[in-house]
DNA sequence: GTATAAGTGTACTAAATAAGTATACTTGGT
DNA sequence: ACCAAGTATACTTATTTAGTACACTTATAC
């Protein structure tokens, strides 16, 4: 019940772009050295977030990455989104068929579960990065 | 993000033994039938669950396995922790030493995690097995 | 009092997922 | 044209999860 090493780092990218990228464009490499990510690994996490158009990269030399929005329009649920997927705490609940039993529908397990979920993806989608920046 | 398979398991087997084990001891056997979860598998669960106090086993033949409290004093926590360890969101959390920033204690980002993970412990305490039987 | 039907404990193996690396390529500014 | 950035895909390694094997212990019943 962890989020991965990449989403936790994919969150600590985008607040280091959020605090110390607003004059501009952060070269993947110096994102690296700062937070202490491998940088062929962050590279490709940073694609994620691309992807996913939380951040916004720039090609060529003098280019890098920079957030799109404003802080407090990006939630922590989005950036973990990213990296690994919708949320899911149990597979019977993301497919059916990955249910050994297949009654995912009908199980009072599973159907407690989604309500946790529930409640989960709401908490995650409640914290944004402006809370964040302002917390330090 | 997710529980593990086992954690699944554990779930449905206190549910079992919950709805169908009241008469009495219920052997390994059946649950594995019943509940379509591999013996051998099952067996080493079932002692996580013992040495948690969640359950009781009986030895010998005509033993068994047999719940030891009222379905509303068992939570998805107590179990999902019994087969997990302490619910843990990120590993920074857990251990400041896997903080690969050594500043599990000061960051921000690791600060609002550990909100949603105080929230998540929470919900996982407030759904209990009274509450999932009925729903059934 | 021994046969048998249960659970126990530890060690092992296999499968899946997560984490990280390598290589070749594209884009854009100077 | 050159170089400093990001892109794309494929690969490798490490870790965790899932499942199996084997030798042992306990309790009932004959």
């Amino acid at each position: 019940m962890r989020i991965t090493q990449e989403g936790d780092y994919a969150l600590r990218v985008v607040r280091y772009l959020f605090l110390y990228g607003n004059c501009g464009r952060v070269e993947a490499k110096v994102i690296s050295e700062q937070e202490n990510i491998p940088l062929r690994f962050l590279l490709k996490l940073l694609r994620k977030l691309v992807a996913a158009g939380v951040i916004k990269s720039y090609r060529g030399s003098g280019g890098g990455y920079a957030t799109l929005n404003q802080p407090k329009d990006i939630t922590l649920r989005q950036v973990i989104e990213a990296i690994e997927g919708p949320i899911n705490i149990n597979r019977c609940l993301l497919n059916p068929d990955l249910c050994n039993l297949k009654r995912a529908e009908t199980c009072d397990i599973h159907k407690a579960l989604d309500g946790i979920q529930l409640k989960l993806i709401k908490e995650l989608d409640a914290v944004n990065f402006e809370q964040i920046i302002k917390a330090k």
